[in-house]
DNA sequence: TCGTAAACGAGACGGTACGTCTAGTCTTTGG
DNA sequence: CCAAAGACTAGACGTACCGTCTCGTTTACGA
């Protein structure tokens, strides 16, 4: 039996949005717990009965957003991965809203599941679909290394990744050209 | 003129062991400036009078720590390549006081400088060698890929650092050898 | 026409009871609304709908507890008024289900009418008890003073109190027949 | 050896001055910590530090502001006894700043310690000074009944206490005079 | 040898954000 | 319309930590 006030579905909604704004505008380290209620008219209580923390906001705010991305493979498999790959460096590099800056805050967090939640929805299917487009090139002949195709996945985002946060010089569209170029077989 | 009392070199010494010593026990993010006064028996004033903030003292502390490694190289660029990668593996994956975490609680940071003395005396150093190995693995022929040998760097170091903040698990030497074997040419 | 489900008068007194309780046990200053709630196993809503604040449902446990004390006058009066301030200083000093916190409490409520109600009730018959059976005293010729026994009343009641809640130290039955024996003719 | 900054002892003023002034403007339970260290520009934290909770601050704002009433008095013991009465119904009945309702609310507090200093500092001197007035007033003969006086006194107190915080109708100064006057010999 | 200027230890201080608590209101389902 | 359950608003609370400040004390150097 469901009993008592049911949940007001605007309160996620209107929380997320918040957060994703406050997150896009000013960047996670300088997001605040009492902003996002502030800006959005939610009480503080009312956020910490839905999401234990901040960082629990922020993923599903993230995962609410960019959660949903599709990619319509053609049967060109290397124009694929050249598609691919320039929206992974685009994605990387976007900035305040970039989801590599939220991945990183999480990495130091000790809840597991959020973790978890974050990886499944946001980072593995960035992944995998770098994954597959790299397979089914490599299916076609056109891929000049054997090194397995998720471990190269993991490469090319690794790659992007610390070029933006370690380096802070982002990878360029050119580069990227440069690499896969590097890795097709020649014609 | 230097007047006044000098220095004490010791300090130094005793703070930044302190703050290894934490960096090690507990974590970045469980690290606290009070904690490190304390556990040396130095003052907060004294801490702040030699560096800026906290982060400084950090950086600082892993530089001293791990600033001076040194690779030799012999005659044998594949050996070397795989010696290499190994030691990148290892110290990547080496858990709370990882090189790696600082560095990415520094990609908010926004003192320029010293993300830059960072950079220069600890990641710098291991790309720099990597890149090294990976040239002269080129020169002698042996190399499978046309990438360039900086940005093959950069794929490796982000690869192994991806697989361990953002998928949480960590690359095995087993993966390395794999992926090492598939840039170098059959023989 | 009445229509709809009748109030269950049980709920009530189960609220009052538990009012009572928790009252006794933990002092006024420990009441919570939502323990009372949970304790009688009544919603929150429904307390409201038949109360309009907490200090509310306080007054109507105190008096449907205490509301009906009586005492019936003998014709002695001496040993009547000092039968009745024995059982003042008993009632004052009962500990944390004294009348008299609740009473405290109140002074700074701004719900005139709970006030009156409370003071109706509660402290008007003590009040009123005393001065009477002081008049009777005093028509009896027994009385030493020309204090208005109003006054005089409140004078007793009000040293009795102050005694618990500004010295800490209750008033002891002993010193009780000490004043009432000041206030006595000598015989 | 005294080490450290010392602690400001304008801080302490500063906070006592503006504590008092919310307190007799608001009244207690409008008072805020927050609103404290706002309105004196002193951080909450360094509050904390010097208090450990808001009723530490009231009790020494109260202290600090009337604990060093003085009486000086004459050899007219009954001039004095009424002076002395007529000083305390004012006191009592002062409103927001009284030292009754700050009393009250220490009733209920667990701290007994800052009970007994409010106690040493601000209740027991009235009834100290009254008490020591009536026992000159019966050293001299002129009082009518054999009750203790400190005894009477708390009786004289109670019943100004009892009249307000209970009865809602404060004593008035004809009220006194006439109770003073109940309680003197006749010439 | 003695003054002086900086280093040092200790801890107060301002400020910001956090997560918790509680009173009282609102909104459902079910009787 | 009542009752139960629990979501919701609003606002104060006390804590944690950072980086700064202000003392008294100590120590090397130069006059």
């Amino acid at each position: 039996m469901r009993t008592g006030r049911p949940r007001d579905p605007l309160v996620t909604q209107r929380a997320l949005a918040a957060t994703w704004d406050l997150l896009s505008t000013k960047g996670y380290s300088a997001l605040r717990i009492d902003d996002i209620a502030t800006s959005c008219g939610i009480a503080k209580t009312t956020l910490y009965r839905r999401w234990p923390s901040l960082a629990h906001i922020v993923v599903d705010a993230v995962v609410s957003r960019i959660g949903d991305r599709t990619f319509t493979p053609t049967d060109d498999p290397v124009a694929d991965l050249r598609a691919v790959s320039s929206m992974l460096v685009q994605s990387v590099n976007a900035g305040k809203d970039s989801w590599v800056s939220i991945a990183l805050s999480l990495h130091e967090q000790s809840d597991s599941e959020l973790r978890l939640r974050y990886r499944e929805r946001i980072i593995d299917p960035v992944r995998e679909l770098l994954a597959e487009v790299l397979e089914r090139t490599a299916l076609a002949g056109c891929l000049a290394t054997t090194i397995p195709t998720d471990q190269l996945a993991d490469m090319l985002i690794g790659g992007t990744v610390y070029r933006l946060v370690f380096l802070h010089s982002p990878l360029t569209e050119d580069e990227v050209t440069t690499i896969i170029g590097g890795l097709l077989t020649a014609r």
